[in-house]
DNA sequence: CGGATACTTGAGGGTTGTCAAAATATGTGG
DNA sequence: CCACATATTTTGACAACCCTCAAGTATCCG
């Protein structure tokens, strides 16, 4: 269990400064650790949760299943990421969170957490920072769902992604990140059949702008690519804050 | 100036109770009102906001535009509403706030605005709370947007502001409610055109579940509606906490 | 009354969904 | 290592939804 949660300090310091004592007040939280695989269910709508989750490895994401069947992926979460930090504030959760790969997470309950922001009022606010930057990826989906083409769509999640992944040092030398979910994954957070996002795969691809295999996403060409997705990354908020 | 943040204060102590002194402390605060017509900007994208913005009275709006001169609209705001209160911690703001209707807001310096949250933790609460449910309304646009067709898109809209207004005590004995917003401003709401919009409004009235005219919407049929639109209400976060 | 804005309707085309099936990849047990 | 079962990816044909363009009607406001 220790220092199970650098996912979470070496996340929050990416942004803000941390002191050692704020550092070692978050590697202290009670923590538990969950592995799950993939499709595990972690939180089901309605539930009130007593604690909080923190990704450590894998890909999670978050969903909202409809009477039809159908599913919405609201955000994906890897190790560092807080899926149900608002549990904390509003005890009903509207949405699931489940693994979308081998994944594993750590669950600190609701009062050390509270405790922990009571106490070190810096943690509170990147913990707050890391809520709002993650409202603000969630504007620009409703953007790219709304109003943005399958293509563009999709050119605009893979900048994305290989944005945040590129920030967090997962990205080589040849343009290549982790991209571990299946198609029918990835139309359920671009509002797409898993059939369309085949056919648009195709086109990129056919474009010679990406190429996705074996879990993998390579950009092949950065510049006609986020030209597509007229992709601007001031709403991921990377600039980091402070000294 | 004196008792323009009733707004305010009301919709906090909708969801959270609040001492005297926290509803002084916000009606302390230094405010500048601004009067808007129809159309007027507040914030635009790239911004470096020095105020939050509190609205007073009628309807406003956040929006992101395309490069081809598309908009998203990502949300509305009503008296109470807090449109930018995360630029206290993200100062680079990524979307446009403008006046959808004739309205009045009321600016207030991020310094005394971060001085209250610390001196008034309930307050800080109330505000954070608020922010969440934002976020909350904005993931139930996503999978709207991602998820449902145009008919059950826009009845579930319908749903989301009527119940939001009967929250607010704007909603009359007879179902109705104001609705004062163009559909091409509904159309950009909902990620369709106008002309589009146009024709689901044509067919919503033809089944007998609303009527849209004079800026009022009236909710005819609302067990078919909700129905139609598979309306949960829990993501709107609307029960009281506490005693 | 005149001009601007908003709403309404029609025709036709493009994007995306549905249904179905084949091809490929992945995993498991013998 | 192979044989088999399963999941994922790929492709085709067709239909539905939504968009575009265009024009006409209603409404608002000075």
């Amino acid at each position: 269990m220790a220092a199970a949660l650098t996912a979470l300090v070496d996340r929050l310091a990416r942004a803000t400064p941390l002191s050692a004592e704020d550092r070692n007040a978050i590697e202290a939280l009670p923590a538990t650790v969950r592995t799950l695989e993939p499709n595990a269910s972690l939180l089901y709508p309605g539930d009130h949760s007593q604690t909080c989750c923190i990704v450590l490895s894998g890909w999670v994401g978050s969903f909202k299943l409809l009477g039809n069947g159908q599913r919405q992926v609201l955000a994906f979460y890897v190790a560092g990421d807080l899926p149900d930090l608002q549990s904390l504030y509003l005890p009903t959760t509207d949405y699931g969170i489940c693994a979308l790969t081998d994944a594993s997470v750590a669950l600190v309950p609701h009062g050390p957490m509270r405790a922990l922001m009571v106490r070190r009022p810096d943690v509170a606010a990147a913990l707050l920072r890391e809520t709002l930057v993650s409202g603000s990826i969630t504007r620009e989906w409703v953007v790219g769902l709304g109003r943005r083409a399958g293509p563009q769509r999709m050119a605009h999640l893979f900048c994305e992604l290989y944005t945040q992944q590129r920030a967090a040092g997962l990205v080589d030398t040849e343009g290549r990140c982790p991209l571990p979910i299946s198609q029918t994954v990835l139309a359920d957070a671009l509002g797409l059949t898993a059939v369309h996002v085949n056919r648009i795969l195709k086109e990129l691809r056919g474009q010679g702008l990406i190429q996705l295999r074996q879990r993998t996403l390579v950009i092949l060409d950065w510049p006609r690519l986020s030209a597509l997705a007229e992709f601007d990354p001031t709403y991921l908020h990377l600039d980091r804050q402070g000294p």
